[in-house]
DNA sequence: AAAAGATAGTTTCATATGTAACTAATTTCG
DNA sequence: CGAAATTAGTTACATATGAAACTATCTTTT
């Protein structure tokens, strides 16, 4: 009697992309409420946050490639953030397309108390790992990157 | 001269909630391509047809825990998997508040063709890997998931 | 130097998503 | 038993998000 051909199973609890998503979600939310609720922040508002505090300067374009993010994600996040008082918009002198974008005094000021918060939640979070699982960890999630996205850095 | 206390450093590109994130969107975009473009399917459909079929006669309850959905979610999903022809919802016959779903022939049709695709691209993912190395990545995961969710299991 | 094309960033519009309120059925407990 | 509380699932509303169109500036080409 021949039998039906039975399919590959798939078990989602065992599918990486759905572990990855389900543990990268969990984990973004709980640091996503330290700076929400605490300083009233979206994600995306926080990311931009970080790297203009790293790259004071920088312009829309260059935050999207450092983060991520879609123009329209940073366009709307750098609004936000302008409109609250933490980012400033400096005309660029070569091109007046483009701003320099600096963090305020007062932006900066709530960067700095963040900075420690997240810190330590993902320090409490990877020393579930000992260190050389932490950089065990950094490197297979950097070889999946790369056949993630050959074409371009994740970071 | 006094010295300005210098906050500690956070460059988002070792930061391992932006790691995380970056990655799973990376993978899961991918993925999302393969039954979004070639099936119409939603990530969420995707992932409740795969439960489904796993679980035949599952409720939307249960569908939501396996797959970490909320009710709206499920309940959204369900509803145009049905439309679309590839869910069926019957009544149970000891509980009137719950259906139980199973997938129709149709449903299950491209469920089967969808698998082997989505486990291709995973193993193409994770070829980038030695065996040992996938079975510490998983390992590595796990006890993420338990630092970042102590009270329920991710998986 | 003018036209065509590219780039920075914003706005618009349609869709997706999350929260809260809701309906209907079931369970608990006085 | 019957009121109160719980649970399954849907609906409504407000907000978030992404794609495409748009404005303004800059670069390239001829």
């Amino acid at each position: 009697m021949p039998e039906r051909p039975q399919p590959a199973p798939l078990r989602l609890a065992t599918f990486l992309p759905f572990r990855l998503s389900v543990l990268s979600n969990a984990i973004s939310q709980r640091i996503a409420e330290l700076y929400d609720r605490e300083f009233g922040l979206s994600i995306w508002q926080w990311r931009v946050m970080a790297v203009t505090a790293d790259t004071p300067g920088i312009s829309a374009t260059e935050i999207g490639q450092r983060t991520q993010m879609d123009k329209v994600a940073v366009s709307r996040a750098v609004a936000g953030l302008i409109e609250m008082g933490y980012l400033e918009r400096r005309p660029s002198t070569d091109d007046a397309r483009r701003s320099n974008l600096v963090l305020t005094p007062a932006g900066l000021g709530i960067y700095e108390l963040i900075v420690p918060l997240a810190l330590s939640e993902e320090a409490r979070l990877v020393s579930a790992l000992s260190e050389k699982e932490q950089v065990e960890l950094a490197r297979l999630m950097g070889k999946l990157a790369k056949a993630a996205s050959p074409e371009r850095d994740l970071w």
